[in-house]
RNA sequence: GCCCGGGUGGCGGAACUGGCAGACGCGUCGGUCUCAAAAACCGAUGGCCGAAAGGUCGUGCGGGUUCGAUUCCCGCCCCGGGCACCA
């Protein structure tokens, strides 16, 4: 008979770390006799010490992998590190160290926090996105997409952060206008730069959205919203000379209400179009337009995002024609229209639209009414007016909504609107004569992914002279990013000549090399595919592999990425399907976004000074404790309130399972005679929990989960107290080792600790099938049911499970209280549920 | 302004398709053990009235549906997040 000691993490921990990795415990192997299970945390940014939010998110993921396994899952639980970044070069410059070399200290450093927290993840498949052998790949993928016309090199207004000293993508100017990384305003700057052109993708990364079923619903909208689709019609408008006279070029608009043209009084220019300039030049124009393009120009992205600059405009001297009329207008330029949207050009309807409205308020331009709400006195008025007879409205605001169409022509009296019939029969007439179509337009813009900085992968391009842009042809892959270069000098590739100067591979005239770098998301963008095929120096992966693996079965990380990220490894995965790379278009099946962890209601950071450091934890409860406390405090898709004593609470309560086994491990099982009911009450407990871990780990229920095996363990414990000697033995040792199992996923140590040193077995817990459970034997066999007088609880009656109706109300209206509560009135109904309770409904006599 | 979440004891949180509100844990109070303390264990713990039995109120606020509402419907308030001159 064993002698119990007290649970002791730091005796235990480290010892099955080195142990599981001797055996090789964790690393994956295919097994097509079973079903797979890929299940995927985001990667992590080498940053430094890990922190609450890692262990969370990474806690969850192994919950979920270690509980599928034992579940019978083939499952692939990988990590690596995100690791090309400007914080590297930040950190360079700080302390004076190469930013590969921060990088991989610090990849050390997290990898041994990750061992330290017993996290089951495949040693064999790590990557890490600056090593060569993975980035070659990453420019194998650009040369690809180059070779499907998916690579676009272009000069348009992009957003500059002054601080990291790059261009950003659309999705990485998040907020109010400012950098997602460093929170800076950014900057609008016309440069030439590299373009994913993920807009070909636009409409299926719309549509497939509905597919992901597995999806939180508001990263679904919140992607949907960010590709922004709008059904309409492109107009064509034809351009008059400085006389007034149309010419042979048209300027072409994007509108929604195209049912509106009739009201369309004047046409508005962004001050970044490009026929501002030409229209205006030499012109007495010429000033009042520079000075609205010199405005827009001042004003922040803030101040234009946030639409809170005033609308200043200035007319440009020249005309176009509104097809449906043939009326001439005037060509504005205005602050409010942007050149980013659209065609950058806008045909102004201010009685529809009220930037419209606002604009010809302020400059005194007219008001016709065109589409009239149906509540509106002014439709009697113009209710059969074809030709305009009203010029300018009285109204207060522009209506956008539904009504009806006058002072329109031929369309007069249809109904007008969003997506109306009157906008398909204005759309269908202007395409009869070619100065219109119907059209949708994406918000969603190409993605930039060219960045002025170092430590990232080499774009693989050549800049020829002669022959233009070249790509680098595949068997020259790698390019190799430098190790010299000197970052705190502010160095990048353009400072190199040994990087740029090259030869062009086309015409072998000297040419120089591309030396922007690539944004990191498209390292993120594919590296979980590459997990199935970690190590392979031939291919990117083999297809065979991708198959056997993808689609990713839970991906699991931050709602902060739940466009950036997630949208980006869409559009990769729906290329590669295309490449035929792998037969999944869509990479996450199932998606959670965890909560974050926060100390006195703000978010957990070293800048607030409120950062718990997770090895400290360690440290003092042991990574068990840490892991069951952060998975216990609250849902894991929730935000969690940080408390101390909630992790000392986790830590008393491993050490009473604890204590429990090994008071269970260590006791004869002969001798006793057990007491059936107390044995059959602890039996049925046993069968409820089991059922009710499985089914609550299976929905995320990570928490209540937990609380199900405290009331197991309270149960045993009421039960080996209660009982005495005419306790069930063999019963408590089927208890302790169930506890056992179902805490292995949480607490993969102690569980470990348990099972082989105390209760004897020979193979890892890890690798044990999950308890059964059998409903019946969950199933109590008396059920208390509640009696309701007038819906207040009057008394409760204890019949068989299988009791029918008249028992029940037999027994309920048999009892003191309910007859007490029943004097002078007469009963008019009675409603049974059965099982639970019997509503008996009585008033008055 | 629009779109999502969310609001339940002192605290974190439970409550499957409408069926005992507050599981589980923390904290607090009381007790056992101890010379004492810690640890551990046992018990109590939503408010109000009551010695108790019991009663009564109670899931952000106001209505409604229902035998019965934290759950469903209508109208508000507050908190968090996302989007926002998108033509």
């Amino acid at each position: 008979m064993r002698v119990s000691r007290p649970y002791d993490p730091r005796a235990i921990e480290q010892k099955w770390q080195s142990v599981w990795e001797d055996e090789g415990l964790d690393t994956v192997v295919e097994d097509g006799s079973r079903p797979k299970k890929y299940v995927l945390e985001m990667f992590p940014y080498p940053s430094g010490d890990i922190h609450m939010g890692h262990v969370r998110n990474y806690s969850i993921g192994d919950v979920v992998a270690r509980f599928s396994a034992m579940r019978g899952y083939n499952v692939l639980h990988p990590i690596g590190w995100d690791a090309f970044g400007l914080p590297a070069e930040n950190a360079a410059i700080k302390s004076r160290t190469h930013p590969a070399e921060w990088t991989y200290t610090n990849i050390e450093k997290q990898w041994s926090s990750f061992r330290r927290m017993g996290f089951s993840y495949d040693p064999a498949r790590i990557v890490r996105s600056c090593d060569v052998e993975y980035y070659r790949w990453g420019q194998w993928i650009f040369l690809k997409l180059w070779e499907r016309d998916l690579v676009e090199r272009k000069s348009s207004p992009v957003n500059w952060c002054p601080s990291c000293k790059t261009v950003l993508a659309n999705e990485q100017v998040i907020g109010e206008g400012v950098c997602w990384r460093c929170s800076s305003v950014v900057e609008k700057r016309e440069l030439e730069q590299w373009y994913f052109k993920i807009t070909r993708y636009a409409q299926e990364l719309l549509d497939d959205l509905e597919t992901l079923e597995g999806w939180p619903d508001r990263v679904k909208t919140m992607q949907a919203n960010w590709i922004g689709r709008s059904e309409g019609a492109e107009v064509d408008f034809a351009l008059c000379d400085a006389a007034g006279e149309p010419t042979g070029s048209t300027i072409t608009v994007f509108t929604t209400r195209p049912d509106t043209l009739f009201g369309c009084t004047f046409f508005l220019l962004a001050p970044e179009h490009p026929l501002v300039a030409e229209l205006t030049v030499g012109t007495p124009y010429e000033a009042g337009v520079q000075a609205v393009v010199a405005t827009a120009a001042r004003e922040t992205a803030v101040e234009r995002a946030s639409g809170e600059a005033e609308k200043v405009g200035a007319f440009t001297g020249r005309h176009v024609v509104n097809p449906v009329n043939g009326e001439r207008i005037p060509v504005w330029v205005s602050n409010y229209v942007l050149m980013d949207y659209g065609t950058g050009a806008v045909m102004a309807v201010p009685c529809g639209d009220q930037r419209d409205f606002e604009f010809a308020r302020a400059y005194g331009l007219p008001i016709p009414p065109v589409v009239v709400p149906d509540d509106d006195p002014l439709l009697e008025e113009l209710r059969d007016a074809r030709e305009r007879v009203k010029a300018d409205v009285e109204w207060a605001e522009a209506y956008d909504g539904y009504g009806v169409m006058v002072q329109s022509g031929a369309f007069t009296g249809m109904r007008g609107g969003k997506a109306s019939e009157g906008m398909k029969a204005v759309t269908e007439w202007l395409a009869e004569r070619g100065t219109g179509r119907f059209a949708v337009n994406f918000r969603l813009r190409d993605w930039l992914i060219s960045r002025q900085r170092y430590w990232g992968n080499p774009i693989p391009a050549v800049h020829c002279p002669s022959c233009g842009l070249v790509p680098v042809p595949e068997d020259q892959l790698p390019v190799v990013l430098p190790m010299d270069v000197d970052i705190t000098k502010g160095e990048t590739l353009a400072d190199h000549p040994g990087f740029y100067e090259t030869t062009c591979p086309s015409c072998q005239g000297s040419a120089r090399r591309e030396t922007d770098t690539m944004d990191t998301f498209t390292c993120s963008s594919w590296y979980y595919f590459r997990y199935c095929d970690a190590r392979n120096t031939d291919a990117i992966w083999d297809p065979a592999k991708a198959g056997h693996w993808m689609p990713v079965d839970q991906y699991i990380g931050g709602i902060e990425h739940a466009i950036l990220h997630l949208l980006y490894s869409r559009f990769f995965t729906k290329v590669f399907a295309d490449m035929g790379l792998t037969s999944a278009r869509e990479p996450f099946t199932n998606l959670l976004t965890q909560g974050m962890v926060k100390k006195d209601g703000e978010t957990m950071s070293k800048s607030k000074g409120n950062a718990v450091a997770p090895e400290d934890m360690i440290a003092r409860f042991g990574a068990d404790a840490l892991r069951v406390f952060i998975l216990f405090m609250a849902p894991p898709d929730k935000d969690l309130e940080w408390n101390q004593e909630g992790l000392e609470g986790m830590f008393r309560f491993l050490g009473r399972l604890w204590r429990y086994v090994s008071d269970v491990a260590a006791q004869s099982a002969t001798g006793t005679d057990p007491d059936r009911a107390a044995a059959r009450t602890l039996l049925r407990e046993r069968h409820r929990v089991v059922g009710k871990v499985t089914g609550d780990i299976e929905h995320f229920g990570l928490n209540t989960a937990l609380a199900a095996m405290m009331e197991l363990l309270n149960a045993a414990s009421d039960h080996r107290r209660m009982a005495g000697d005419a306790r069930d033995t063999a019963l408590e040792r089927e208890v302790a080792e169930t506890l056992t199992l179902l805490i292995a996923p949480y607490a993969p140590h102690m569980s470990e600790e348990l099972w082989r040193d105390i209760l004897g077995h020979e193979v890892s817990v890890h690798r044990q099938p999950w308890p059964v459970f059998d409903p019946a034997l969950a199933a109590a066999d008396e059920v208390e049911i509640v009696v309701q007088v007038n819906g207040k609880v009057r008394g409760r009656v204890t019949v068989s499970a299988d009791a029918d109706e008249r028992v029940v109300r037999e027994a309920a209206l048999a009892l003191p209280k309910v007859l007490e509560h029943l004097e002078g009135l007469a009963v008019r109904k009675v409603v049974v549920v059965p099982g639970k309770l019997i509503s008996i409904v009585a008033t008055p006599q």
